[in-house]
DNA sequence: ATTAAGTTTATCGTATAGGATATAGGATAT
DNA sequence: ATATCCTATATCCTATACGATAAACTTAAT
């Protein structure tokens, strides 16, 4: 888990920070530090083999971003777990920019997105033999894909930046309850690339719609369990 | 300018990165430090009379936010300027957003921020006499102030973290192009505020729309000057 | 037994020194 | 005259030492 000083040159080109950010950033995304736990500098000190200052402008980059959370003379904590309240926030806010992205999307559509988008509802049907954790875990990196991808070609690079950052909390909570949300949502895609191949803006549109829609019911049960 | 250190306890219960940052923003919002421009870690130093691990820490909480960017070996710079793109796009996504937000907001509109939003649009009306300087800044002001307490009645607060996010590089974009763009604002305020004042949902959508839509032509002149 | 005060420890916050790199400017060779 | 190489400087990047604070633990008194 160290970071290899000796890597010299193709390390450093990058800044020490950088590589702090991303093993921090992969960490909280795969729940190796759970949500709300204390993140100490010193440990990280020791762990990664670096000094403090690259930790500290990591961990004040992802404060930025909001996943963590610092207070004074405390430290640092990982944000804590996402409320039911936000939930519906998150999922409000996806209604109103997936869809629309969908339509823009289907418009913009070309060969090569197409069939990297059939690519990855191939590799998503083909999980059903894994374990459920590591099934879990590709298809939620595969979902993440399929979103971002349209997204590229829907055009608004604002619209991508603004959803992958809220995804990424949301990835963190699907995590900690791992519903099995697998099946469904591979039927719900594929209505989405059909309207892609046809270039239907409308059904794009109300696709999407009914992904996010019955997304949201099927993680809610989730907080009443 | 300087920090004072000798405020003692109610200076460092903040942390005096909190404090750069503070000071940071503000020199940023205020075009103080102008877009693309060099930051070096060293000056500040000087400047604010803190060491350098506090400077760092906030410059990387606004690397994460995306105010400034940085390169390895050669430092911090202010986010360049807005392009015309990325104008573009940001319209796009408040046209998603801030419409259903005034329909959200007319629903649960209280009669204190009804009264709270008639003040903010008093004291735009009263900004006509003074200079174009101060008026300018005056009314980008209590603008966002406006937007933003109606979307804290709308609800949900993800959207409203959102375009404050946005709001910030939009701020700086039309201070740039210093517009003359307050007079045709507070007319269409106005019809917002009316269908708040009926809680007329549909009313309010419309309302918001064409605002929005509008400020987008005027601003989009400043493009082709 | 419980509470409160004092002490200890872990951690953050700050400062300074030294090594590494990129950029700019000048000198030299063609 | 131009292009290339070299040198110098400004700046970042890293490491370490020291001080400040808050939380945890222990001890003693009621």
């Amino acid at each position: 888990m160290a970071i290899d000083r000796a890597k010299g040159v193709a390390l450093r080109a990058k800044g020490l920070a950088d590589e702090v950010y991303d093993v921090l950033f992969k960490k909280l995304l795969l729940l190796e530090i759970p949500a709300g736990s204390r993140i100490t500098v010193d440990n990280l000190v020791r762990e990664l083999g670096v000094s403090q200052t690259p930790i500290r402008e990591a961990l004040g980059r992802l404060e930025g971003e909001g996943l963590v959370v610092k207070a004074h003379f405390v430290g640092y904590s990982a944000a804590p777990q996402i409320s039911r309240q936000k939930f519906g926030e998150l999922y409000e806010l996806r209604l109103l920019l997936e869809p629309f992205s969908a339509r823009q999307a289907a418009l913009n559509m070309t060969s090569e997105t197409l069939s990297s988008l059939r690519r990855i509802e191939l590799e998503m049907s083909e999980l059903g033999n894994n374990k459920r954790q590591a099934r879990y875990s590709s298809f939620a990196r595969l979902d993440a894909a399929f979103h971002d991808e349209m997204l590229a070609v829907a055009g608004n690079e604002l619209i991508r930046e603004t959803l992958a950052h809220l995804h990424t909390h949301f990835h963190i909570f699907r995590l900690i309850f791992r519903s099995n949300v697998t099946e469904d949502a591979i039927n719900e895609h594929a209505a989405i690339l059909s309207a892609f191949d046809n270039k239907d803006g409308d059904a794009a549109e109300i696709a999407m719609q009914v992904h996010i829609a019955r997304s949201r019911e099927r993680l809610l049960q989730a907080f009443q369990e």
